[in-house]
DNA sequence: GACAAGTGATTACAGATGTAATCTAATATC
DNA sequence: GATATTAGATTACATCTGTAATCACTTGTC
């Protein structure tokens, strides 16, 4: 998998709307954040202009709307996400991150019996 | 849990060594980091101050060595980084955290096994 | 006591990031 | 065609971060 370009936090909340909901407007993710955010409309515009350069977004444009997608698929950047912080903060491991999450969470026993099947599932 | 520092990623390798061995000289841990790092001496006295500024590591002066040591608890600092990755990517949900990170690594059938029984431990 | 050596503090610089205004250009409306 | 409006590009600024040199001061040695 080739390098992804880094993406801060600020901008992982503006790629999760479109991860969400794309093509979309830059009005449509300026409404869907200000539920979320305090930011004004020309900083979530400063944000989606930083992603077209790193190449997370494109767009498209119709008339004077630009329609933003996603260059990134959600996927690949979640699981290197994952991978990373695994690596960073256990080393790598699966065993202290899995207990230390099961501490920080309030799970029920049916949490805990779905996490077990996902386990299982692994072949 | 009050408000911990933000700690970047090359400051979490210095909290490391001195949260693996301390209190430590600045030496110490610049003979440490240089095993697994190219940074140069000054660089790494400098991420140690800034950790002082932050109020992540205190010291404690003998003779003309300082004996860092932390401020913060490992673990304090595991768990906080952990709820934010789970937040941030995950918005929260550990099942497709967990489905992500058992396809990401290549895990063995005692892996499985021994995470099952973290889940089990899970009052 | 003088000088050398060593330690950290401060400064430096470039790029990243958070936040947002200003400017430019294109489209919509009249 | 002219003007208003809107959309993004560019610029702005402060702080953070990565990386490391320079400076100042203290300690160690002779």
């Amino acid at each position: 998998m080739k390098d992804l370009p880094k993406i801060s936090e600020s901008e992982q909340l503006v790629m999760k709307n479109v991860w969400t909901s794309n093509p979309a407007t830059a009005n449509h993710i300026v409404e869907a954040l200000s539920e979320t955010t305090t930011w004004k409309p020309k900083t979530i515009k400063t944000l989606l202009n930083r992603l077209v350069n790193k190449g997370a977004l494109g767009y498209k444009k119709s008339g004077r709307e630009y329609h933003y997608y996603p260059l990134i698929e959600e996927d690949v950047f979640v699981r290197a996400e994952s991978r990373s912080f695994l690596r960073r903060v256990f080393g790598g491991s699966m065993k202290p991150m899995l207990a230390t999450m099961v501490e920080n969470e309030d799970l029920s026993s049916e949490d805990i019996q779905e996490l077990k099947r996902i386990l299982e599932k692994k072949k």
